[in-house]
DNA sequence: GCCGTTTTCGGCCCGACTGTTTTCAGTCG
């Protein structure tokens, strides 16, 4: 669950995972350049860290750091909410008074005062220590006073010239592992692919269940919950007598190194660099642990607090009152003990799905059996590595009603597009094979080049000739958010157009993607019939979970493709599943849940 | 710094592991 250390993330790493994906968020004024929620984010961790490193009240450090995270998951703009006044942003959880002058600031100055002022205090060079796993505010000061460090260069001076040892505190151990640990300092903090690490994780379950007597084994944390990346893994074993988990967990030949070892936990690193956590725990705390490690961390705080209400102690090992053991052999013993009924592990988030359990109102979520059919695939055709004829053959086999074939309009150069007689002569195909097939049935389809004046890239009598258009960004995702916002919603307005595919075009890797007004795109969407689609592609999942809520929340129908260029890759639909999951996303706001017949009345011919 | 069905003060989630010290602080998740 716990995926990074947070308390020493340093508000460079937040700015890089959270920034792309509030930019797009964003929405302001066309004039005033509105300061993104990821920038005020940073700037409150900047301060955290700070604060932590001057020894302030733990309980006021956690207040900036909570606050961060909530302004991070926003779907509004912060800029916005506080030029509507500081009474706004104090409604927000979290944000009292205080903090919501220091927003409105940071909004009209672009700084915090605060932050200046704080970082004139603190021992230079102490924040950058605490990235080194293990050193935490107390230390790192220590460190930055007693050996004047100010840097994680100087760090390293001071670890190799031996003169940590002599520091209270501290001992030969310690200093030896600084040394080692600077190493991981530069790639600390890289989270991998979920479906990469399922990978990782799939072999070690593998290799555990294998020894024989073993109990209940579970991967929890972020993965469970489905995130995009996942920073580590974690992993829970039932304690069954005599059956040595721990020791043939950290025996997996994969291990590179093990990182601590106890009675009931161990922690290894593998050779990929992937950090893996096993606890064990008694057979009538593991649906507690199972809880507990599956996280949030947020939403696991809310739910002790509904505990406490109810004088419950909830930890690991389960639900207790005055210290005897109530509950906790299943997971849902947990949310029984609370009033709740079981939150399914995407949701947990805190971000109103307690709320929703105790009103009665948890959406039930789309799952990948609902899924009728693939919205955006790819053949030889243009960039695919498949013929249409095999893509549709394995869709068939898959029990799908329906498959969309959506090659490349001619723009987009280097995936070879077709041009008005490339899709035509691809319909001819299409019609044929669909007269052979018994079950499925293929859309002739079209990703179709958003140009960057907004109109597309093909001629209107080709695309009222096609089943499906999908329009997509491929080129100037950096224009400004106004020219971004007019391009998309002019292509929106085009009443051939039915998804628009991948809409920020961000990369996980590292694209940020374009960023556009999302409130005026998905009015735009909703006035003109268009869909937003959720590309399964592990490097994209494109909504992403927060802004797809948003759109679902507005009324916007989903889709969920998997943008297939390869046979394989139409099995990428679960990892878009769990991306709508996570957005909250009900059977019936995604298109492709439905039968042809109906979904044929949502696209452009249907709708006219 | 926030917050309130014990409400404007006094709380704020909880336990494991490591290293150093010898009973525990610091860190992490």
């Amino acid at each position: 669950m716990h995926t990074r250390r947070r308390s020493t993330e340093s508000a460079a790493a937040q700015r890089r995972r959270h920034g792309r994906l509030v930019a797009t968020r964003a929405t302001r004024a066309s004039t005033h350049q509105a300061v993104p929620n990821a920038e005020v984010a940073r700037i409150f961790t900047e301060l955290a860290d700070v604060l932590e490193v001057e020894g302030a009240n733990q309980f006021r450090v956690r207040a900036y750091r909570s606050a961060a995270r909530t302004i991070a998951e926003l779907p509004h703009s912060v800029d916005a909410i506080a030029r509507q006044g500081v009474g706004q942003l104090a409604e927000l959880p979290g944000i009292g008074t205080d903090l919501a002058g220091k927003i409105l600031e940071i909004v009209e100055t672009g700084r915090l005062r605060a932050l200046r002022e704080a970082e004139h205090h603190a021992p230079q060079g102490a924040v950058a220590v605490m990235q080194v796993p293990g050193l935490g505010p107390k230390r790192a000061r220590l460190l930055c006073e007693e050996l004047n460090i100010h840097s994680l260069a100087g760090l390293r001076r001071a670890a190799q010239a031996g003169r940590i040892r002599a520091l209270r505190g501290f001992g030969i151990k310690t200093e030896q592992r600084i040394v080692r640990d600077l190493e991981r300092v530069a790639t600390a903090g890289e989270r991998i692919l979920r479906p990469v690490a399922a990978q990782y994780g799939d072999g070690l379950l593998e290799y555990l269940r294998a020894l024989p007597g073993v109990g209940r084994l579970e991967i929890a944390g972020s993965f469970r919950r489905y995130k995009e990346t996942v920073g580590d893994l974690d992993l829970l074993a039932e304690r069954v007598t005599k059956v040595p988990i721990l020791a043939r967990f950290t025996e997996y030949p994969e291990v590179e190194s093990v990182l601590a070892r106890g009675q009931t936990r161990a922690s290894v690193r593998l050779r990929s660099g992937l950090q893996v956590d096993l606890r064990v725990l008694p057979e009538r705390s593991f649906g507690a642990g199972l809880h507990y490690f599956t996280g949030s961390k947020a939403h696991n705080i809310a739910i002790r607090r509904l505990g406490q209400q109810l004088s419950l102690k909830i930890n690991e090992y389960g639900v207790f009152r005055d210290g005897k053991w109530l509950a906790g052999r299943e997971e849902k013993d947990v949310f029984d003990a609370v009033g709740l009924p079981w939150i399914p592990p995407e949701l947990r988030e805190d971000r109103g799905e307690i709320e929703a359990a105790q009103a009665g109102t948890l959406p039930k979520l789309v799952t990948l059996d609902d899924i009728r059919g693939d919205l955006q695939t790819h053949s030889t055709d243009s960039d695919g590595r498949a013929p249409l004829e095999e893509m549709a053959d394995v869709a068939e086999s898959k029990g799908y009603e329906y498959l969309a074939v959506t090659d490349h309009s001619p723009r987009v150069r280097i995936a070879g597009g077709l041009n008005r007689d490339g899709f035509r002569a691809q319909r001819k195909r299409i019609d044929t094979l669909n007269a052979r097939l018994r079950t499925l049935t293929v859309l002739a389809g079209a990703e179709v080049d958003i140009l960057p004046d907004g109109k597309l890239d093909l001629d209107d009598g080709t695309l009222e000739a096609l089943d499906i258009v999908v329009v997509a960004l491929h080129s100037k995702l950096t224009l400004s958010m106004a020219e971004q916002t007019r391009r998309v919603v002019r292509a929106l307005e085009h009443p051939s157009v039915d998804v628009f595919a991948h809409p920020t075009g961000r990369l996980l890797s590292g694209r940020s993607g374009a960023t556009f007004d999302l409130d005026v795109v998905l009015q735009a969407a909703a006035d003109h019939g268009a869909m937003l689609e959720i590309d399964a592609q592990p490097e994209r999942l494109d909504l992403d979970d927060i802004t797809a809520r948003a759109a679902a929340e507005r009324g916007v129908l989903l889709t969920i493709d998997t943008d297939a260029h390869a046979v394989p890759e139409l099995d990428f639909m679960r990892w878009g599943v769990g991306q709508a999951r996570r957005a909250w996303v009900t059977k019936s706001q995604v298109a492709n849940t439905r039968p042809l017949a109906e979904l044929r009345k949502l696209l452009h011919g249907g709708r006219r």
